[in-house]
RNA sequence: GGGCCUGUAGCUCAGUUGGUUAGAGCACACGCUUGAUAAGCGUGGGGUCACUGGUUCGAGCCCAGUCAGGCCCA
């Protein structure tokens, strides 16, 4: 008789190879032709909400791989609150408006406009419809590659910050903090980028080498025409713009001898000047402290003006130049603030094209010569024309007394990659010292929970340390500052004739501003009873974008619907629970959300916020795009979705801890994997002895179950609950750790190991196997909850094979409650000791394999002497003492009669077993032939076929 | 140059208020199994806790500095 028919051998069709690539567009699919997002969200309503407000990518070019970790990240946290039962919608946002958008489709208009002979089709309006169509084209692109990484959302209806009605609560916003008096109309400069016309953000600025042609400049003083005072610049160009020098008072300065001439330098900086300007320490006269420069007034060195002496101690430093420095109001920040303190004016004689220029912030007997108007400060190849122009200048006075190539690190047009130049110009701020609001922001930073902790370290500065806002920009992809201006050239920014605007916005969208003019703009957005001067002009400044993103607690979360639940009325029920975005947006959109939101509504948007590092390469250094040597790939989303599939994605994202940067390799991936399959095995495992148990007639209760399964479900549970634990945290890492250490040592190496044989070989019925098919059922319904989060495809695969799950019933439209629960404190005690004993024998059975006294350990006979409490229990039930202990025969001797003693055991042998091999449960058994209708199996295999 | 942060086995993580020979899983090596089989089990090797100095009876944990890396800023 074949007796291996007999045998209840696991069976399933859930397959041993996850073929994701595959398997998960398919079921995607599903999810959205059932539309499980709306799904879950009906059988949601009404539960408590929670709200992550997400933070919108930019609408241009593939998912990064750094994208993707966010929306991964997002996603588990979503998923997370859906399964412990709340309700939480998740509607993607994208922002839609920037230089880069505009940058590249001017440049693609330019192209064709050139090959075309014509530059038509140039207008703001034109570009602002291209722009619109690129955004959109790459939403849509966008889109499909989150969906692919398994992302839950309202995908139908995402927030763009470019939609009518974004744009016009926007607007709002923005008139409301026009009210409240924060906006003004002020010079100041701003970075400047000259290809792009437009003054740049700090986000828009990176810092590159580059070279500059240094000066070492002599300006005489008035009260002594042989006495210079010698500076040191960088940007010669400027020099037609100084108006003052700067001194540090705390300093020692040195006066040299050179030719009859008097030269000031600093002391520290004496020998590094003298080997500059071919001077020597000889020629050294006398030292003095900076303290006494006060009231000194020098002459510009080519222009006919004074350039007096201030103390600027804070910024003057000894480490490089001269020990003064030269202050152009209108082109540097503490020139500026220097300049603000000394009543000097913002003078800039540059214009949009990067020409000087003259200006009427000077009489012209003061402005600069004529041969320099006209001249480019555009740096091509290390130099620009009005550099060379005032070298020149300076040369022939005789000003000039040393000039060098200098690298540094400056500041670069983060699209044109040029340098930026500081240029003061006429800009809109927001005034972030008004009415004490930059204590209030620090006050609302105060009462949000930042993880990691330090977050707060970061926005604190942030804020502390930002300047005004400067938020006009002279681009035409954006939301149109509706500004107007009068007759006398006066600008006329109005809270009421903003809400008309928005109004327009609302109803037409914002090309409205661009396509009509001045004159019926005015007419539509003029209040009744205004009583200032007319316009005659319309602004053509848009906003900075970061105003866009940072107006979406405005537009999204208080508009949209999903998020006005009942629980979320009235008070601070607008307030987002958590944003999650990676550290660089403490300076970016955690900020700019904050101040606008705390401008406009008075608190900070969100309860919480969390922030997570960044991709790194294998070396943790920087991910870089392009390698030298060879071929690197591409950092996109698609391209590790591509290979591996999405849930290994995921899982790769959930094994690190994001707070720290996160290492991309295939190294790492290809290790995920492994645990992956781990995972996946066990599932099957499981899920195979499961083929013939139907949990509403089978189970059996804790109390009906061996020692080992309530061994197990007691770990479960405990596991269940750290990772309830960890979730709560946010801390993947642990869920991933928690779970894949479960599954390789205590169920992959333990329990599934030890019960194969009471489920394959015990009658189908046995309380036994179900007792063991009830923990079996109960784990793998919960691993597949606890997994859901991350593993969203492979959880919901297995989640389809689970006994009495309904089809088209969701892993993840249902609730996952953690148990609990405990053995006695004698039971626990009792298995405690005896998986000690356990551990002595499998290291007895290896030593005796490989002394080959037996060959394996199922021929083993273990024998050992056992005393203290729970002894006697082990001998009730030597069946399972010996499947625990994987040995064939057991001898247990009983020692000692003091039952208070805890359990131990002494004097362990292994032998060879008696007995034979039974052909059925490959056991080795003393009772084969025992039953004459089966005289060649065991004893407990012959009970099972009755 | 400044601010914030990170640095424990090949990889990912634990290491409780400083206290016995620094833990886990994976990977690796060797063996077993072939009724979870492109699976499973057992055993084993592997760490000057980035480095240097200090505080202490005692430091992976505390202090100072150095180095490397990340983000932000200048």
């Amino acid at each position: 008789m074949e007796y291996k028919n007999t045998l209840n051998l696991p069976k399933t069709d859930f397959p041993m190879k996850a073929d994701l690539l595959k398997r998960e567009p398919q079921r995607l699919e599903r999810w959205y032709r059932e539309d499980l997002y709306g799904k879950i969200q009906s059988r949601r309503a009404g539960a408590p909400s929670f709200v992550l407000h997400d933070g919108p990518p930019f609408a241009n070019g593939d998912v990064h791989i750094g994208t993707a970790l966010n929306k991964i990240l997002k996603d588990f946290i979503i998923r997370r609150e859906t399964i412990a039962g709340k309700y939480a919608p998740y509607i993607p946002g994208w922002d839609c408006h920037g230089l880069p958008i505009e940058f590249k489709v001017v440049q693609e208009m330019r192209k064709k406009a050139k090959s075309g002979g014509s530059e038509d089709g140039l207008d703001p309006a034109s570009i602002r419809t291209a722009c619109e169509e690129y955004a959109l084209k790459y939403v849509g692109i966008q889109k499909g590659q989150f969906k692919r990484l398994g992302v839950l959302g309202d995908w139908d209806q995402p927030y763009l910050t470019l939609n009518r009605a974004y744009e016009a609560a926007e607007l709002r916003l923005f008139a409301d903090i026009v009210e409240k008096g924060f906006v003004y109309r002020g010079k100041k400069p701003v970075y400047w980028s000259i290809p792009c016309r437009t003054a740049l953000a700090e986000a828009e600025v990176e810092y590159q080498d580059h070279v500059s042609q240094s000066v070492y400049v002599a300006f005489p003083l008035t009260s002594d025409p042989e006495a210079h005072v010698v500076i040191w610049t960088t940007t010669p160009w400027t020099l037609p713009a100084n108006l003052a020098i700067a001194y540090n008072s705390r300093l020692e300065y040195v006066e040299y001898l050179v030719d009859g001439k008097k030269y000031w330098i600093a002391s520290a900086l004496a020998s590094d000047v003298e080997s500059k300007c071919g001077w020597t320490p000889e020629q050294r006269v006398r030292s003095f402290s900076g303290s006494v420069l006060e009231n000194i007034v020098a002459l510009h060195p080519f222009i006919n003006r004074e350039s007096p002496l201030f103390a600027g101690d804070h910024f003057v430093e000894d480490s490089a130049g001269t020990g003064f420095v030269h202050v152009a109001p209108g082109h540097g920040t503490d020139d500026y603030h220097l300049g603000l303190e000394k009543g000097l004016p913002t003078y800039s004689p540059v214009d949009d094209a990067g020409r000087l220029t003259w200006t009427s912030d000077l009489p012209e007997d003061q402005q600069m010569p004529r041969e320099l108007l006209g001249k480019s400060i555009l740096q091509k190849k290390g130099s620009s024309e009005a550099n060379e122009a005032v070298l020149e200048i300076l040369k022939n006075s005789g000003r000039l007394l040393a000039q060098e190539d200098y690298r540094h690190s400056y500041p670069h047009c983060w699209r044109s990659k040029t340098p930026v130049v500081f240029r003061g110009m006429d800009q809109w701020f927001v005034r972030i010292d008004h009415e004490g609001f930059r204590d209030n922001a620090m006050k609302a930073i105060d009462s949000v929970e930042w993880v990691p902790q330090w977050g707060r370290n970061r926005i604190d500065a942030a804020v502390q340390g930002r300047p005004d806002w400067c938020i006009s920009r002279q681009r035409s992809w954006g939301v149109p500052i509706p500004a107007f201006y009068d007759a006398e050239g006066e600008p006329i920014l109005d809270a009421r004739v903003i809400r008309k605007i928005a109004d327009e916005v609302e109803n037409h969208g914002s090309n409205v501003w661009f396509e009509k003019d001045a004159e019926e703009l005015w007419k539509l957005a003029r209040p009744e009873d205004w009583t200032g001067s007319e316009a005659v002009a319309k602004s053509q400044d848009t906003l900075d974008v970061w105003i866009d993103s940072g107006s979406s607690s405005r537009a999204v979360v208080m508009r949209r619907e999903e998020y006005q639940t009942s629980d979320r009325q009235g008070g601070n029920g607008w307030v987002a629970d958590l944003y999650l975005e990676g550290s660089d947006q403490h300076r970016g959109w955690f900020q700019s959300s904050l101040l606008l939101s705390l401008a406009g509504n008075g608190r900070a948007p969100y309860k919480s916020v969390l922030t997570h590092g960044f991709m790194v390469d294998e070396d943790r250094s920087k991910i870089s795009k392009s390698k030298e040597g060879g071929y690197v790939k591409p950092q996109t989303a698609e391209a590790y979705v591509g290979q591996y599939g999405a849930d290994i994605v995921r899982l790769w994202v959930a094994s690190q801890d994001f707070r720290n940067d996160i290492v991309v390799s295939e190294k790492r991936i290809k290790t995920v994997s492994e645990t992956y399959r781990g995972i996946r095995n066990t599932l099957r495992y499981q899920l195979s002895n499961l083929f013939d148990f139907n949990p509403e007639t089978d189970s059996l209760q804790p109390e009906e179950w061996t020692p080992l399964d309530r061994w197990i479900w007691e770990k479960f549970t405990a596991v269940e609950q750290s990772v309830e634990k960890a979730y709560a945290a946010h801390e993947f890492h642990t869920v991933y750790q928690v779970l894949s250490q479960f599954v390789a040592v205590e169920l992959s190496a333990v329990y599934h190991d030890l019960v194969k044989d009471r489920l394959y070989a015990l009658k189908p019925d046995h309380p036994v196997r179900r007792a063991s098919q009830s923990v079996l059922y109960r784990m793998c319904k919960g691993l597949c909850q606890m997994l859901s989060p991350i593993l969203v495809f492979t959880a919901e695969e297995a989640w389809e094979f689970l006994p009495g799950v309904d089809q088209g019933d969701s892993v993840h439209a249902n609730v996952w409650s953690p148990e609990s629960w405990e053995r006695t404190s004698e039971e626990k005690e009792l298995w405690d000791q005896a998986f000690r004993i356990r551990e002595a024998v499998l290291g007895e059975l290896e030593k005796a394999r490989r002394e080959k006294v037996i060959g394996r350990p199922a021929e083993a006979r273990i024998s050992f002497k056992l005393s203290g409490k729970g002894a006697d229990s082990w001998m009730d039930d030597t069946r399972s003492v010996r499947e625990f202990l994987n040995g064939a025969e057991l001898d247990i001797t009983l020692v000692g009669d003091n039952s208070s003693d805890p359990l131990n055991f002494t004097d362990l042998a292994i032998n060879k077993a008696n007995g034979e091999k039974c052909p059925r449960c490959w056991r080795w058994e003393a009772d084969i032939g025992s039953n004459d209708q089966h005289p060649t199996i065991c004893g407990r295999c012959a009970e099972q076929l009755v």
